[in-house]
DNA sequence: CGTTAGCACTCTCGATGCTCGAGTGCTAAG
DNA sequence: CTTAGCACTCGAGCATCGAGAGTGCTAACG
């Protein structure tokens, strides 16, 4: 586990790593030596290779085959990788320019987001929309559609809209409801589901109705996973290698498919800070599905004001580095959007 | 093109895409026959092959394998099913049952929708929600979020939402705003975007901004491919033994992938009358990429309220028959619900 | 004239056996 | 500690070959 590793052994294990993900195919002591300009021999090589493969970081999948990295050796890698990656400074100017142009639409945002994760990453990628921490009212609108059916147009805090379809005991018409709705606008601004909750004796039976599916909504937007999750790039999974002759991809997609899953995964990544990017690689035991893959995370947004949550899933044999960066990278750009739009 | 089939022939070309759709492997004279009760030797079941393959609804792809329909065969099995065929009963109770759970909103109809063809079909799904032929205005609300910037939400007839952020040159306070909003509401109400557009004289700079915001908004959603196309059942494409192992899968996927194709494509179905199953197999020249797909495409809604469409995208080696009557009868069930929703 | 039995022919698929190359661990010498 | 050398292993790739399935054609039959 917590073995120590050479200097040497390290670079060798970055080098194969390196290796491993361009290529696909396990190397060899000889091999790695051609194509790097390390300073010893073949034998030397292989003897730390030995070493590795003791550790647990490298593997070998036949007995003259190359080597290549156990999920272990991509953790070990990854840690190491966490701290210093950075993109370079061309492609942030880049991305960022992407942001500026697209900055009056917080749909906008996800969709990009996810667009330029994908196609930086080649992996597909899932970003949340940001979302109140804790939602509080602002506005609703009813309006009479027909018959008893009445439309609920709630606005949070921060901008976000809910709309609910009402089915009425009997139909109400226009005046009334818009009558209602100021008086709710009044005595509702700011509150949050319970203090809603609590306007209820003050009502009556419509009131009342309107007030608990406003109470209902409002805390239902407090749990995180409240909207769809974009995604994009989900081609890009098929495209690797290493999943178009496998059906490690048809895992992928199912799951991807899965909004509970996704869900659940995401809101995995609500105990770290933000903009600090976690890896999962190759399911780490408790995501069964998820062997061959790995997953790059992070949550943005302002804690006390709105957070969402953005991140890559990739095959296991991924780019660590530029993919990590340019998760931090977004990450960081839609926590400066978020605290430009929301905090006040 | 045009040949005259007998009847026998017709039966043999069914059988042989029923058999094939099945297995997904050629078939041959006798295996067919031992597998089914033709009332003829093989012989002469042969005879009839070999006729069908000069017609070109057969084909061979080598010398001593079995025969396969062409994607001609398939057109005009296809042709022969769109009159007939229908859903069990019982599986119609089914679907209809999730949908009556369901009736309170738009967007869960649509989920839903998307949920059943994939299921049913096995495989990928899409569905647009359904969206007013010639967006009419009935309300708008206007909020101060902070500083100068402003949500607009606006509410369309049928109670279709559109909202947008609005940066003002200016900080222009709620009460101000309020004012607006209600007497553009008086102003505006049952007008479309050019009727919208014919206020603006009569309003200050800051109204016609928001006039100018609300007419471009009312006649973006006149086309049809305004909203996102919703879709589900993607890794079902991935399950299909035909995709497993060739590439075909990908492109289908990076297709599914793009807005802009999609909307291309369900633009195309905008022709034929509500409730028409329309099928598309293996691209017909047109779509390229779509080699080894096909498409099982309807309009659903109420001309002169709102339509949307769905449809199915999968191998071309696909159960038709099941395909088209599903489609169907989903698209029925969501004319349905239009017509409660839309037509007061 | 449509149908059928028989036959010679073709072609794919899977199994078998082979060599070649890359890679390894080990040992002994520098 | 490093390195050269060596014996050994094992999979990928290629050629060969027989079995099985399917075809078209011809000639006989009702």
């Amino acid at each position: 586990m917590g073995t120590e590793l050479s200097e040497r052994q390290g670079m060798i294990l970055g080098l194969i790593i390196h290796e491993y993900v361009d290529t696909g195919e396990p190397i060899g002591s000889k091999a790695l030596l051609s194509r790097y300009d390390i300073g010893v021999s073949s034998a030397t090589i292989r003897n730390e290779m030995a070493a590795l493969t003791r550790a647990g970081l490298l593997r070998q999948v036949h007995t003259s085959g190359g080597r290549m990295p156990t999920e272990e050796g991509y953790r070990f890698f990854v840690r190491g990788l966490l701290g210093e990656t950075e993109l370079p400074s061309d492609e942030k100017r880049l991305i960022s320019h992407q942001f500026y142009q697209a900055r009056a639409d917080v749909d906008e945002w996800v969709r990009l987001a996810a667009s330029v994760l994908a196609q930086q990453s080649q992996a597909a990628a899932l970003v949340t929309a940001p979302h109140a921490t804790r939602a509080i009212f602002k506005h609703i609108e009813l309006i009479a559609t027909h018959g008893r059916q009445v439309l609920l147009v709630l606005v949070l805090q921060g901008g976000e809209v809910r709309q609910h379809v009402l089915s009425l005991t009997e139909p109400v018409d226009q005046v009334r409801l818009s009558e209602l709705a100021e008086r709710i606008n009044a005595a509702a601004h700011g509150r949050d589901a319970d203090g809603v909750a609590s306007l209820v004796p003050s009502f009556d039976t419509l009131g009342e109705e309107v007030l608990r599916l406003i109470s209902d909504t409002l805390s239902r937007a407090d749990a995180l996973a409240a909207g769809e999750i974009h995604r994009d790039g989900l081609a890009n999974v098929l495209e690797h290698p290493d999943f178009t002759h496998s059906d490690a991809a048809r895992h992928a997609l199912r799951l991807l498919d899965e909004q509970t899953f996704l869900q659940e995964l995401l809101s995995r990544v609500l105990t770290p800070a933000i903009g600090n990017v976690q890896v999962v690689i190759g399911g780490e035991g408790a995501w069964d599905d998820l062997r061959d893959c790995s997953i790059v995370l992070a949550r943005y947004g302002a804690d006390g004001f709105a957070t969402g949550a953005l991140g890559v899933l990739g095959p296991t044999r991924m780019a660590y580095g530029r993919t990590i960066s340019t998760v931090r990278y977004v990450s960081g750009l839609m926590s400066e959007l978020v605290v430009d739009a929301f905090a006040t």
